[in-house]
DNA sequence: GAAAAACCTATCAAAATGATGGGTAAATTT
DNA sequence: AAATTTACCCATCATTTTGATAGGTTTTTC
């Protein structure tokens, strides 16, 4: 299941990109628009920072912004940069080290094709498709 | 992600489609043949036999069996049985509660759309197919 | 009655989830 | 220079989920 932290920031990134995408958005605006806790908000916006996706600015005046276009970002990068991994099964994250039963796994070409259709649907879906 | 609890019984489900189908397999033989400790085994296929996908038969002799034909099964009803939903978000799943955002969720129909997805893939696999 | 099996109940450690709280640094305005 | 507003950083926490383990009871067959 996506969890909190991945719709968050999904509605993070679709609220930043209803607004004007240049000025800079203070974190409390969007908590308040969104109706979400602005301290759990800052622990995953951080992620979306230094990920790349969202420029920061401290100070009066200052909040985030899109660095991209609206229509450059996939739902994909989104939220596998927040959840971690879009990957079904332990053994195909990223991170996952070498399963020695891969070459006898007879799941494994489901997980591999479901884990295909994730990552398609995922990355074929714009930002600017859930405005 | 799909635990060890989906993962492991799609394994039992497999194993048991494989060897003879009339006679009752002790779950001592898979978890051996499967190399995951019985005692696991038990509490996943407990959910099995009381999801009906099963039959089991206490003493010497004893052990589980497939109630339907192996080509009946599908690897949808089996994931979803033991990991006790296929929903991606929580709001979608069968016990949720109705969600008060849902009327204005912007991200509601793509939730949907994905669980759809999820669903056709699962459910349109056989367990046969992976065999 | 011995053996082999399912079945039942409890417990547990570790990790993930979903937060909260308090303080510091940076930039702008007054 | 001071006040204000913002991001940023660090720690902590309760609850739930995950992935098991342990030991005992019942059922059935030989």
């Amino acid at each position: 299941m996506i969890s909190t932290k991945g719709r968050y920031a999904l509605r993070i990134m679709i609220d930043l990109a209803s607004q004007d995408n240049e000025s800079f958005i203070p974190l409390k605006d969007i908590a308040e628009r969104q109706n979400i806790s602005k301290k759990y908000l800052e622990i995953i916006i951080k992620d979306l920072v230094e990920g790349g996706l969202l420029i920061s600015l401290s100070g009066k005046g200052g909040g985030y912004k899109l660095k991209r276009k609206p229509e450059e970002y996939t739902v994909g990068e989104i939220i596998e940069l927040t959840e971690g991994s879009l990957a079904p099964v332990a053994c195909l994250a990223e991170k996952a080290e070498e399963c020695p039963r891969a070459s006898a796994c007879i799941t494994l070409p489901l997980w591999k094709e479901y884990g295909e259709l994730v990552h398609n649907f995922f990355y074929g879906k714009k930002l600017t498709d859930l405005l």
